[in-house]
DNA sequence: TACAATCCTGACCAACCGGTCAACTTCGAC
DNA sequence: GTCGAAGTTGACCGGTTGGTCAGGATTGTA
C-alpha cells in the first residue's frame, strides 16, 4: 500500500497531548494536505512534473507558496504524494475477476469500471501516464511488486477460464495491456479523440458508446461464450 | 504536410551562387539539423518539453549550446520541428485500408505496421504522447484537419465493409482509437509492460506474440470474415 | 496568564536555463 | 589573395523557480 510522506507524523505527536488537540490538529493538517494534493494533481496533469511550478500549485490551492513547503518539504515529495494517491485507484476494480464469476460479466464489468474511472479521474490518469512515459522513476518498484502480483493472480483466473473452454487461449497479460490502453486513451489522448470526432468535448453518451464497443470487441475477440 | 522551421531558407540563398556551394552548404545545414533533431527527440522523449534543457540536447548532439540556437532559434521551434518529424510518420501505413482490399489483410497488416512503428520509433511515439497528454497545444490544428480527414476517409471504407457483410457494424473511429492505444502502449508504457512481464526489456519475440494476439482479438472482435 | 507546539507567510536567495552577442573560423567564388 | 556568407563558439545576462528562514499568529493546556 502506498504511504504518504507525512503519514508517520501522527506517531511524533507528544504523548501528553489531549485527544481533542490531536484531533483538531490532525484535521487542519489533513484538510490542508487534501487541498494541496487536489490542486497539485490538476497542475501536474496539465503541465507534467517539470512544467508545473510550486507557485502555480499554490495559487490553485489558494495558499501562499511557503505553506506548500510546510506540508510537503519538496516538489518531488508533493509529486510522490500525488502519485501514491493515483496508485491506490489503480489497483481497484479487479475484484470481479475471480474463478467463480462468469467471464463475460467479469471482463465486461471490469472494462466498464475502468472506463468510468478514466472519466471521473482524468487528471489522475494523466499524471500516471506522464510518470510512465518518463520511465516511471518514482513508481518502478510498485509496478514490479504489487501490480505484477495482482496481474499474475488475475492472469491465473483467465488461464483457468481458458482451460475450462469458457474462452479462447489468450495471453492474459497482453489482454490487460490492451484493456488498460484502450480505456486510458479516452483520458490521456482526449485532444486526439475530440479532434477526430469533430467535437469540443466528449459527451457521456459518446463515452458509453465507446465503452460498449470495446466490451463487444474484447469479449468477442477473446471468444468468450455467453 | 508538416513544414520544418528552416525549409524556406533555400529560397534565400544568393542568386549568384554556384550549385556546388549551395549543395555543400545545404549538406552542412541538413546534416547538422538531422543530428540536432535526433538528439532532441531522444531528450524530449525522456524528459518532456519542460524537463528537457537545451544544454542537455546540445551535449547529446555533441555541439555547443549556441550552435543549437543558430539552427533553431528557440527551444519551442526545435520542439515543433521534432513534432513535425513524428507527425509525418503518423499518417503513414493506412494505405492498405481501401475498399478493394480484404478486411482481414488490411486491418491485420495495419496493426502489424503500427506495432512495428512503435518498436522502431519509440522516442517519436513518446514525444507525440507527451504532447497529447498536455493538451496538444502545438498540434491541435493538425489533429482537427489532416488527421480527422484521414480517419473520416478510412472510416468510410470500414463502414462500406460492414454494409457488405464482411464484418460487424463497428464505429470505425473508436476502433482506430483502440488500435492506436493498444499498439502505442508498448512504446509509451514500456516500464509497466516490462514490470508486469517480469523482464528488463521487451524481446522481439514477445512483441510479435503481442502483435498476433492483438490482431486476433481485433479481427475476431469485429467479426471479420476470413 | 504563561507556555509550547503547530500553523502561517512575506521576503529573500542561489542555481539554473533559455537566449544573445561579438569575435572567430571555414570555405567557395572570382 | 581577397571578399563575403555561413558556420562556430565561449562568455555573458535577465528572468524564473525551488527552497529557506525568521518572525508572527493561532490554539489547546495548565
Amino acid at each position: 500500500m502506498p504511504v504518504t510522506e507525512s503519514s508517520a507524523r501522527a506517531e511524533l505527536t507528544r504523548a501528553g497531548e489531549t485527544p481533542v488537540a490531536m484531533r483538531r490538529k490532525e484535521h487542519i493538517r489533513s484538510a490542508a494536505e487534501a487541498d494541496i494534493l487536489a490542486a497539485a494533481e490538476s497542475v501536474f496533469a496539465r503541465a507534467g512534473f517539470s512544467g508545473a511550478t510550486m507557485a502555480e500549485i499554490a495559487e490553485a490551492a489558494g495558499l501562499p507558496k511557503a505553506n506548500l513547503h510546510y506540508y510537503f518539504r519538496t516538489k518531488a515529495a508533493l509529486y510522490r504524494a500525488v502519485l501514491n494517491h493515483t496508485l491506490s485507484l489503480w489497483l481497484a476494480e479487479t475484484d470481479g475477476i475471480r474463478v467463480d464469476a462468469k467471464p463475460a460479466d467479469a471482463l465486461g464489468n471490469y472494462i466498464r469500471a475502468k472506463m468510468r474511472l478514466t472519466a471521473t479521474h482524468r487528471d489522475a490518469s494523466r499524471v500516471f501516464a506522464n510518470e510512465m512515459l518518463h520511465g516511471a522513476p518514482h513508481i518502478g518498484k510498485y509496478l514490479r511488486t504489487e501490480l505484477k502480483a495482482l496481474v499474475d493472480e488475475k492472469s491465473r483466473v483467465i488461464d483457468h477460464w481458458s482451460r475450462q473452454g469458457l474462452m479462447d487461449a489468450i495471453d492474459a497479460r497482453h489482454l490487460f495491456f490492451t484493456i488498460w490502453a484502450a480505456t486510458q486513451t479516452y483520458a490521456d489522448f482526449q485532444p486526439q479523440v475530440c479532434a477526430v470526432m469533430g467535437k469540443s468535448r466528449l459527451t457521456r453518451a459518446e463515452l458509453a458508446r465507446a465503452t460498449e464497443q470495446l466490451v463487444h470487441i474484447v469479449l468477442r475477440g477473446c471468444g468468450v461464450r455467453s
